[in-house]
DNA sequence: AGGTATTTGCAAATTTGTCGCAATTTAATA
DNA sequence: TATTAAATTGCGACAAATTTGCAAATACCT
């Protein structure tokens, strides 16, 4: 019933609170696509300030709650692996969608070795795809 | 001694032309770490307008001669496959740098299937991986 | 409930990115 | 190399995005 049971524990741990305006940019963001700033403060208007939203997310991805995609010209957001369970994305120029990927422990496997010989310790990974998706290459 | 040869034919190709501003704007980014347009913008000051510069980024990206990143608040941008080969990034999120990793064409090989099956028809990719790098995880 | 530290909203400042247009540069051709 | 048309640049003005300071409101801990 309460789904923002890791939410508050990662805030706490932190010495920081779930307070409202936390809430509702988590739900804004929960099982949605990658959201734009622009489109985050749009939907939060008149019940939470755009600074205020801009300081969540700051704060959010320092506890790795999200983290931004290279997608267009303005990056967007989505929620980490955490909530919304990991996955590369496909983004398709054409339409600008951006489409989830099938998980693939093979490749998570490969990725993982690729840095692990060069003395780097890789805390997570980020794949994306672009091209024409199935609609827009006809 | 030409370095400009493969922009040069790049340029042409699309009817546009090798301009100072363009040659330095490449410049800047020959054999650099990924930059931000803060740091383009900066270096080029005095010799090349900020419009100027983000028009240009904007061309290269469209002839694919450079790319975004996803990497800090603001994106980086840094010189396409075809003169800087291609490869994938670690990023370090202590020191903020971006190493390049070197290239796996197994690796490649699974991100090109990842997708095609789905009715996807990709055109690139790019993978980047954050954690400490060896400097920073002592 | 009371005291303290954290967080928020608001307004203002700064930074980024875009656009129109006149002046300059480029490329093609004579 | 001079001429000319088209492409490109710089500049100034805008518009949008992001950051910041600070007083008021809220959350946390007795």
């Amino acid at each position: 019933m309460d789904h923002y049971k890791d939410l508050a524990a990662l805030l706490k741990k932190n010495g920081s609170s779930l307070t409202k305006p936390r809430k509702l940019v988590f739900d804004l963001l929960l099982n949605q696509e990658p959201q734009t700033m622009q489109v985050l403060v749009h939907r939060a208007a008149g019940r939470v300030d755009r600074a205020t939203i801009y300081r969540t997310i700051e704060l959010f991805e320092e506890l790795g709650i999200v983290h931004r995609l290279n997608i267009g010209w303005k990056y967007k957001i989505e929620l980490s692996d955490m909530f919304v369970g990991h996955h590369h994305h496909f983004y398709c120029t054409n339409c600008h969608k951006t489409y989830n990927l099938e998980p693939s422990s093979m490749l998570e496997t490969m990725i993982d070795s690729l840095v692990s010989k060069d003395g780097f310790a890789p805390r997570g990974h980020q794949l994306e795809i672009y091209g024409l998706c199935e609609n827009c290459r006809k």
